[in-house]
DNA sequence: GTCTATAGTGGGATAGAC
DNA sequence: GTCTATCCCACTATAGAC
C-alpha cells in the first residue's frame, strides 16, 4: 500500500490530506495541490500516475489508520463497544473530509490492500459479538456520524442521548450489565 | 415549493430526476438535461434561474414524496416502526441518486419549502415515541441504506439479519431506555 | 524532478436574435 | 421559448525541454 509509494509520493499524499480537510473534496484538484507544494500540477505525474491514484492512497491510508485506532482503543477496553465509538467518533471529528471520501462511494476493493477494510472492522465484530450485530451496529454508527456531519441534527443537544440510545440498544446483554454495574456472570 | 415553479419547469424537474436516476449526479448537467428535453442548455435558464435551484427543486420533491409514502404506509399499521422502515427502503431503492442528494450534504433549508424536512421525519417520531429514540433509530435507518448503496455489505445475506436486529434493538424500549439519562463516557 | 506549453474535455452561465 | 454564439472557467493529462 502506501509503502509501495516513494518518499516523493508519499509527501504529495500527505499535502493531499491537508489540501482535502482544510477546503473540502472540490478543492483537491491537481492544480491546487501542485499549488500547495509549490510546485506545477504536471510535475505530480511523475509520482503518481494520476488523480484516482492519489485518491486511493488518501482511501488506504484513511482505514490504516482507522484500524490502528479503534485496535488501541478497544484491545484493553472494559466495555469495548463503548470504546470503539469513542474512537470512531474522534476519527471522524478529526477527519471528517477523507471520512467522507472512505463512505460516500463504492470502494475500489481490488485497488486497497487486502484486508484493509476487513481490520477496520473487526474490532468492531469483536466488541458485539457477531457479524449481523456488527453490521446493525455500524449502520448506527456511520449514521450518527455522517448525519451530524451533514448538519441533519439541528439541535446537538439531541445527539448524546441518540448515541446512548444506540449504544445500549446494540450492546450485547453482557455489555449492557456492565454498564449497569452488574455482574456479567448471568448474562446469557 | 415546487407550486412555484412555471409548468414548463415542472418538466424540466422532472426530465432532471429522470436524468438523475438514469445516470447518477455527475451526468446531471444543464447540458445533458437539454439533450432530454430537446432543448439547449442556454434555454433551460429562461425557467430556472440556475443549477442550484433544479436541484433544490429535485431535493424538495423528494422530501416531499418521502413524507407522504411514510405517513400513508404508518397511518394504519400495527407495527409502525417495520411498516416505516418497509416504506423508507422501498423509497431509496426507487430514488437511490436522489436520496443520495437528499442526504449527502448539509440541507439548504432556507431554501426549501418550511417543515418539509419536518414532516418526512414525523412519521418515524410516532413510530419509536420519543425524538431522541426517533434520532438514534434514524440513524440506524439511514446507516443500513446509504451503507446498501455503496456496496459496503458485500455478501447480501447478511443484510436482512442486520435489519432485524436493527429492529428488534430499537423496537425493544427497555434496551433502549437501560442508560437513558446516565452519562457514561462512552457516550457523553 | 521540475518546467512550459498545450491538448482535450466539459462545465455554468449570458447576450441578443428570432 | 428557443436559438446561436460565446465567454470564462476549471479540470485531467501528455509531450518534450531543461
Amino acid at each position: 500500500m502506501g509503502e509501495s509509494l516513494s518518499p516523493r509520493a508519499r509527501q504529495i499524499v500527505a499535502a493531499a490530506r491537508d489540501l482535502l480537510e482544510s477546503e473540502g473534496a472540490d478543492a483537491l484538484t491537481m492544480r491546487r495541490l501542485g499549488e500547495r507544494l509549490g510546485i506545477r500540477a504536471p510535475s505530480l505525474y511523475k509520482h503518481l500516475p494520476n488523480k484516482a491514484a492519489l485518491e486511493v492512497a488518501l482511501i488506504a491510508d484513511g482505514f490504516e489508520e482507522a484500524a490502528e485506532t479503534f485496535d488501541a482503543a478497544t484491545s484493553a477496553a472494559k466495555e469495548p463497544l463503548a470504546a470503539l465509538v469513542n474512537a470512531y467518533r474522534a476519527f471522524v471529528k478529526r477527519n471528517p473530509q477523507l471520512y467522507r471520501l472512505m463512505t460516500e462511494r463504492p470502494l475500489p476493493r481490488e485497488r486497497l490492500p487486502a484486508e484493509v477494510e476487513h481490520r477496520a472492522a473487526a474490532a468492531l465484530v469483536r466488541a458485539v459479538g457477531s457479524p449481523e450485530r456488527a453490521r446493525a451496529a455500524f449502520a448506527f454508527i456511520h449514521g450518527m456520524v455522517v448525519l451530524e456531519l451533514n448538519g441533519r441534527f439541528p439541535d446537538d443537544d439531541g445527539l448524546e442521548p441518540a448515541w446512548r440510545a444506540g449504544l445500549a440498544a446494540f450492546a450485547n446483554p453482557a455489555s449492557i450489565d456492565a454498564l449497569r454495574g452488574r455482574s456479567r456472570d448471568g448474562a446469557a
